[in-house]
DNA sequence: GGTATTGGCTATGGATCCATTCACTGCGAC
DNA sequence: GTCGCAGTGAATGGATCCATAGCCAATACC
């Protein structure tokens, strides 16, 4: 789920791991507080402070900053600071049409190419999926299905966007997953079963046609909840300090 | 058409005038220079170079280098050096294959809320596009014309990903406009109509079907033409030099 | 007592300088 | 003659230092 989008930025080898430059590194521990929820959507990111903690100066987290900024995980405004994302309902739903679109794209260009061995995972943590009732383990789960179904697709401009658009709704979509009813779960379930057996008949049409409907029936059951986006401004709470406590 | 996807960066007031930060103004300038086909792909764009020409030291550049790559118009390798992005005939269609997908849901958000004055402006367009021969003037009508249709579409996300697709194979549009033939083009101008006439009426539908066959016709037609991305390696021909002829 | 202006402080933006790394070239050995 | 290694050079990455733009508070004036 933390497949990091390299949106043409550094190709320097080892990707996630000990990055050998010094903004790849930043970048990618802000991108794990980020999704982690460490830091939410809304906190200021002080560079001098980021800089201090991870032992570096502060041009590298500039630059971090920059390409987090790219992902769409970050704000920066000159001269002022830098703030992690955060989206009000209606873009929040802008990301669902568009995710609307492009993942069933993604699952189409996969299909083909995808192993026996990935679709046989895929009924495994479905599996998994159905048994779950922990929140952040149902989100990991999930993140893990759906990304495994677009494993196939080639074409590295869809998967880099597809990857882009998980993680910038990360936390509100952990913030929705904890009001789901029982109902709610029960559909879920339904759709997965449906993708992956219509993704076990090589079937992209349909499995397009029941990914399409999963993301739109999501995106409006999200309508239904404004008040995932009403938290108050505390622009200035919860500072970046909460990002040095992945050490 | 150099409408400029402001990706999350510095919302530093003035846009593409005479940006206050001297990163934003670096990035205009590349960015134009780039989409103006000054900097072909694959030309190596060097930091001093750029520095030295705008006046400015070299991390602007840096930090406008990242900036494009985020927009997907330049490439950085670490410890290597920044090239014009370069698209191979898969990556072209992976870019043309999204815009199938995203281009119509553009469309359709955008239909409900045009104007009048608009539309009108639509069927001019498309009329002086009629009576074009010069294929730059082209590429500039057709750019204003789709953009323009999807200038109602209040969803800025997926407007700044219009803006960066359409960016990013500006340079390819140009080499292919190039070697359509006459037949090419009246089908364009059909294709264009019943877009223009779908829009009049209000039939969203009708409307992104037509948008989703005239961008998926290019596609196949670009996929006839392999030679557009066969040029060799030149990687340092044409070195970022050329960036200061547009002063 | 309230408001506006000014002054200081803080955090970011930019410039210069140093370290690092990659690539190219030249030489030598097989 | 060709392959491989080492050395040199240039360009990038990183650190420190300085300038500047906002923001907040304190003070003075209305």
């Amino acid at each position: 789920m933390s497949r990091k989008p390299t949106t043409g930025s550094d190709s320097s080898g080892s990707d996630s791991a000990g990055a050998a430059v010094a903004s790849q590194r930043v970048a990618d521990h802000l991108r794990a507080a980020i999704l982690s929820g460490e830091l939410r959507p809304g906190a200021r990111i002080m560079q001098e402070q980021v800089a201090a903690q991870l032992g570096a100066s502060r041009l590298p987290v500039r630059e971090a900053l920059r390409i987090l900024a790219a992902e769409g995980l970050t704000v920066v405004k000159s001269n002022s600071g830098a703030w992690v994302s955060r989206m009000d309902m209606a873009e929040c739903e802008g990301v669902y049409k568009i995710r609307e679109r492009l993942e069933p794209l993604a699952l189409g260009e996969s299909i083909p190419h995808l192993s026996a061995e990935q679709v046989a995972e895929l009924e495994t943590i479905a599996r998994q999926i159905e048994l779950t009732t922990d929140v952040d383990r149902f989100l990991a789960l999930d993140g893990r299905l759906h990304l495994l179904t677009y494993a196939g697709c080639r074409v590295t401009q869809i998967t880099a966007m597809v990857d882009r658009f998980w993680n910038t709704t990360q936390h509100y979509r952990r913030a929705f997953a904890r009001l789901a009813g029982d109902s709610g779960w029960e559909l879920i379930h339904a759709e997965h079963r449906l993708i992956i057996d219509a993704i076990k008949r090589a079937d992209t049409v349909d499995a397009e046609r029941f990914l399409t409907g999963h993301i739109r029936r999501t995106r409006l059951e999200l309508a239904r909840h404004p008040e995932l986006f009403t938290e108050d401004d505390h622009d200035n709470d919860h500072t970046a300090d909460a990002a040095g406590s992945a050490d």
